[in-house]
DNA sequence: GATGAATGAGCCTTCATTCAT
DNA sequence: GATGAATGAAGGCTCATTCAT
């Protein structure tokens, strides 16, 4: 019998996210998604169920390659507002060097197909962040109020300024992303 | 010639916003919004250009009602701080009151429509809001850093924070608004 | 507004009966139907529902003809076995004269779609038929046996023998009919 | 060579079986099949030629067994209203104890399939009754009358009567099938 | 012999839009 | 102005069958 081709299955992966982030969620098609990855329409469904899973498990995956960077060197020693910095830093690192992954997990997570993801199947690769937080709270480093203020004033404003789309202006310099993670650490920090 | 029915063409405008939370843009087909609006799909046709025309305009009517409640009752007199929690206030109570248009703009903001509306043609309704800044600048309370930082952590977190969706735990009292804009203000201010 | 075309209805009736009659149930898709029809494949949902309610649609109101048909001409006061043969004569001139008709419901009647059918629908254009037996039993003139066993003798045989794919043998003559009708009679009759 | 495995082949058989009644034949796809058999679609390919080759070969199968469970027990020195009685005992026998063999096979005989089989290939499993029948016709028992005419009198009836779908009142208990035969006796004998 | 991967063609249905009244 | 009818194109998905191992 004939084995998986892992090369194929590569291929409409990257399709997806080409297509999607190309001509939106609404427009990317299954047939034009197999016709971008060479395939034909029938072959996608052999990696995935169906469209929704397709896409659930593209996001889901990049997330948790996103997981994986934002999070690495990360050293529990250091100086907690050292440890935001560094996530902060890897996070324009990896929007920089994958900006089609990131694109796409940004329309994924604003589109209807998001309700479809449970919040935890993706918070679950940056518990670790979680922590680091908690740490600070615990030890008044960092203000103590609820996990969706701090992530709004932390994490959403990185997330904007990483999105090309939104700030057409911010260029992700180390100098630029320094002074803006300088508003976030004042907004969180006690 | 017989005049536009006003009755008419609201409903279509609400059952646009109605269906496009409620079943989100992708399944939002015209004729589905035609029938919630009790008129015919060619009746639509009378009122907008096309599916597009509908749906941006309505987006823009809603922001331009948006910038006229979030700005009002400012006083160029009063300190830039009051003036910044002032239009803090006012979103949360616009969103409070209003979450069915709030939530189809944010929909609509993250959908591939959003690029066919020209980010002036929006941001117009928010200009007296940029002034505040610039002065605030000027006046060395505000950081001098560009705007799409001082959005990212003034403007942005506010809009997640009255995103039920996004943020499920935060409820909207004076108080947590309160507590949150005292993270943006330490954000921002010099 | 336009009105709906009923010369368009009918060409869809007319190449449903016909290619299912050709190609058979399972061959027969909607857009081979539309195309036969020469109307556009959506414009048959704007007659019906969909396949289903096409299919099924076709077949009883079929059924309603063919029950007009068979009972017509039928007489109260006239002996029960001249009422049951008037009705096979009737059947036989059916069927000769609306072969189409009459092999699209045997067809129908055997595929799954006839599950989809309450039985009562149909049998209440019968339903005088059923008169006429119940008459003959209360005056000890038929056999006083189930329904469906006298079904099978009387009503069965008469449409297998009118079944040109079943009885290839058999000519529905006056003769062979009136021949054939006498072995029904002596089967049921007490 | 190998050879072809019969559990393996049984297992074809039987799901096939299986899945045609409980789905129909619209819905029974290869790949259900093969599933429902625990093997590959493509192994299916090595028993039959293809699709149409799986469901003819089947039916044939199943109306060679009823042919000769039929006529079993038959002896030409008996008189010939006891053969016909002993033909319709084994009918109402081999149904009851083989309901999902004539479920398929009464699917299968109204299905545009059957127009696949040659009528030769299955009637020559029944030649035995056509015997039976020339001799009563020769003994003067039975009507002179065309074959097809007997069918539909004595062999149709009986079918009818055993198909549940048909038939839900009558059961096929010794003192119905009795009474219902001497209604095809009645029919035919002279 | 046996298999899971792979496929182009086709399935039913809905789409955004225009037509004819 | 307003409408329901009408449509070609496209939607997601499954089909019977063959390929490659």
């Amino acid at each position: 019998m004939r084995t998986k081709d892992e090369v194929k299955h590569d291929a409409i992966i990257q399709a997806t996210i080409k297509l999607v982030n190309k001509i939106g969620f609404v427009s990317s098609s299954v047939s034009k998604i197999a016709k971008e990855a060479g395939v034909s329409p029938a072959t996608l469904y052999i990696y995935y169920k169906n469209k929704e899973d397709l896409l659930t498990s593209t996001y889901v995956s990049i997330k948790q390659l996103m997981g994986k960077v934002l999070l690495k060197e990360l050293d529990d020693s250091q100086p907690i507002r050292d440890s935001l910095k560094k996530i902060w830093l890897n996070l324009f690192d990896f929007t920089r060097e994958n900006p089609e992954y990131f694109q796409f997990t940004e329309q994924f997570a604003n589109s209807p197909y998001s309700d479809l993801v449970k919040r935890t199947e993706v918070e679950k690769y940056f518990e670790p962040l979680s922590r680091i937080v908690i740490r600070g709270i615990e030890q008044k480093i960092i203000k103590d109020i609820s996990f969706d203020v701090l992530r709004a004033f932390y994490f959403h404003p990185a997330m904007v300024l990483s999105n090309a789309r939104l700030c057409q202006e911010f260029k992700s310099t180390p100098e630029n992303v320094e002074a803006a993670f300088n508003l976030a650490w004042d907004a969180i920090r006690l």
